[in-house]
DNA sequence: TGCAAATGTGAGGATTACTCATATTTTGAA
DNA sequence: TTCAAAATATGAGTAATCCTCACATTTGCA
């Protein structure tokens, strides 16, 4: 209940609270241990990832690491934050300025593209994003990132589309944005020839849905 | 190697094969098995399922329970299997005799609100399908069914729109197909209202998509 | 009847996330 | 500088749980 000056980190939502490093020399040591655990999520998946090869990669103790990620999830929970904070300004910028349909089908496709590589060239990104469809917590903490994404395209929405009920607007910005994240799961799923022709296929029927009146 | 008659089952693809119960006795027993896991994934949900919990509360030993499932995932799955068969033939018969745009329409509708409802009445199956995001192998075989459930929806677009590239029409088909699922996992994870104002609109933007061109 | 196949058992092996008592290092105020 | 308190580091040990296996019992059938 006495949070001193950390930031609310979403750790702190998982399981009980950890210290968060406040001097130079944990605050690598911290660095190494992410570096460990997302190179080991690399080569062989969140699930087989064990704790204490994290630690021995990161030339740690095993109970350094829990000094700081109160439990595994904590660890591949900070690896997501990552992306989720570069995505939020990337979709955020993308946007911005969208002032009609021609400019939102513009940006909406150009978005997709740049999440449909991300997914292709990180395996981490790829391997915690179908995670969280399981673990529960992690489900709930993406779904708020979720509607902060879907935020911004409803903002674009209500600016196109006036006289549209905003709820109507926000359920389907929202709904759009899901669709989306789920297209991907199952565009890397798949052979890449089949994957693109899903992507493509994706933006069609979104747009089709975001420009329709 | 040497099937002698057992049908492949899905648990021959997840892990080694186990015996199949060939006496009355041991159907019997299997049977209790998989209520007392169904139970329990009710109350608790899967992961906190525990295999000597499941043997204990189907009057079993725990070596019994290994004797027909090689590991966790095979009950889950043996499970699973059971409500994928019961809704392919409730899915082809929905489609089998759609002729025209407005019965793909009424059928389809149909179709999105009987899955609903058993997302929403069935624990059990809820917990498995937001399972089978994160296992692999799971994740394969859902697909696989997907698949085939998305055969349908082709056939009658097939029907529909004779003149459209089938290869498009078959993308078409597992995409809606595909967000159709993940639209239901979405509906049920917030609350009811939000649900059904998001399965409202997936069936919107499916149908417009479906009926396009 | 008797034997092979099927089935049943549960103590124990193996793995792994996580704890905690204790040792060491850093910080900052006197 | 000094030194006590806070922060950090350690790793053997705990607990939980999946699954195996050697052996016992039951069933089907020639």
């Amino acid at each position: 209940m006495e949070d001193t000056a950390a930031p609310v980190s979403p750790q702190e939502q998982i399981a009980s609270p950890r210290r968060a490093p406040s001097q130079q020399r944990s605050r690598e040591r911290v660095e190494r241990m992410l570096a460990a655990a997302s190179a080991l999520i690399a080569e062989q998946g969140s699930d087989a990832m064990r704790m204490g090869e994290v630690a021995e990669r990161a030339g740690v103790s095993i109970g350094s690491l829990y000094q700081f990620f109160p439990d595994k999830r904590a660890i591949i929970w900070a690896l997501a934050e990552r992306y989720t904070v570069e995505s939020q300004a990337c979709i955020s910028a993308a946007l911005a300025d969208v002032g009609d349909a021609e400019g939102l089908g513009q940006a909406f496709s150009e978005l997709v593209d740049i999440y449909y590589r991300l997914f292709l060239a990180e395996p981490v990104m790829r391997d915690i994003w179908s995670g969280t469809q399981a673990d529960k917590a992690l489900r709930q903490l993406e779904l708020a990132d979720s509607r902060a994404n879907a935020e911004f395209l409803t903002a674009v929405l209500k600016r196109l589309r006036p006289a549209a009920d905003p709820a109507a607007l926000e359920t389907t910005a929202f709904l759009v944005w899901q669709m989306g994240e789920a297209a991907m799961r199952l565009a890397i799923s798949v052979d890449r020839q089949e994957g693109d022709r899903l992507v493509v296929a994706y933006k069609r029927m979104a747009l089709r849905e975001l420009l329709a009146e």
